[in-house]
DNA sequence: TTACACTGATTGCATATGCAACTTCTTTAG
DNA sequence: CTAAAGAAGTTGCATATGCAATCAGTGTAA
């Protein structure tokens, strides 16, 4: 079987991937100055905090977090050493598995990330927030959930991967 | 004066922000680490290398480069040390300013640029663009587009700009 | 059971990057 | 014209991160 699969983007998706690129560039640098000068904890942090938040016990297995927060396992060992070190979260055995650990939130790392929010909040808005219509929100959310479930999908062969619904 | 400024993004808007976010961790790591394997320049020297090749002359201020591959100063001149290390570009005396110094590509650099690209397009289209209908793609380029326009225009008052002239 | 491959996490080392201080030059104020 | 203020670039130091190696525990197959 022979199917053609283009293997470079025409103009306008390089278009959108340039200011795709660069606009994550300037606004995250931008929003995580802002948070540094108001003594907020770091987006790297923040990120780790929500995943946590959002999971089940408020808990999840240092591989699932690294996954989740896109940082090789050794990034994720020190980052949540630092982590640790603040009280934000805690190390706990995993009972089901001796080799493992989990991550728990602390109350301490409930209060820093809603501490954190209202200047994360107020950075998104100013920033990204304000430029984009209804629409475009929601078109945004989806085609770039959907981009990203599909990086996340384990099978992504990518050489040999058949065209997928839009 | 007052008027209300919403501080806080809705909900939509925060499902795009966050889908912005995590889809450009997953596709722009994903990218780097094949760009990698197959023995091309990690993205942050494509990145110097394209501002050069699209600049006047090919060539650009070592600040003006620094704003425009987002990175600090400092960065940016440990960066601009490695390629001129590896000869993809040169550093040239200002001659207009002579604290200054431009960042000029070498042929060596555009031909690494061009050398790397065949790899990159397959990382881009394979993770992004394919997923991308032709109206999401003009969409995605128009606002993020806006969006990094107005991140980067020097007079974004944003919360509180204390010295503003004018 | 035992051997072996695999997975989860950590650590040593190397690299990339930012901040603050510094040098050199330019611009502005008086 | 001179002095102060500011800007461009570099460097010292600290931090964040990745890769490869390692240790410990799990799963699998003979």
């Amino acid at each position: 079987m022979l199917w053609t699969m283009a293997n470079e983007p025409d103009e306008a998706r390089l278009a959108a991937w340039r200011a795709f690129v660069n606009a994550h560039a300037v606004v995250v640098d931008r929003i995580e100055h802002e948070l540094i000068d108001q003594g907020k904890i770091p987006l790297s942090w923040y990120d780790v905090l929500v995943a946590l938040w959002e999971a089940p016990n408020h808990g999840l297995r240092l591989h699932e977090l690294a996954r989740t927060v896109v940082l090789s396992r050794s990034g994720l060992t020190r980052l949540v050493d630092r982590l640790e070190a603040a009280g934000l979260l805690r190390r706990e055995p995993c009972p089901d598995d001796r080799r493992g650990a989990v991550a728990v939130l602390t109350p301490a790392g409930r209060a820093a990330q809603l501490a954190a929010w209202p200047a994360y909040a107020r950075g998104i808005e100013a920033h990204f927030a304000r430029r984009l219509s209804d629409d475009e929100a929601r078109i945004l959310a989806e085609v770039l959930g959907r981009v990203d479930a599909a990086v996340r999908e384990p099978s992504t062969p990518a050489i040999d991967c058949p065209k997928q619904p839009g």
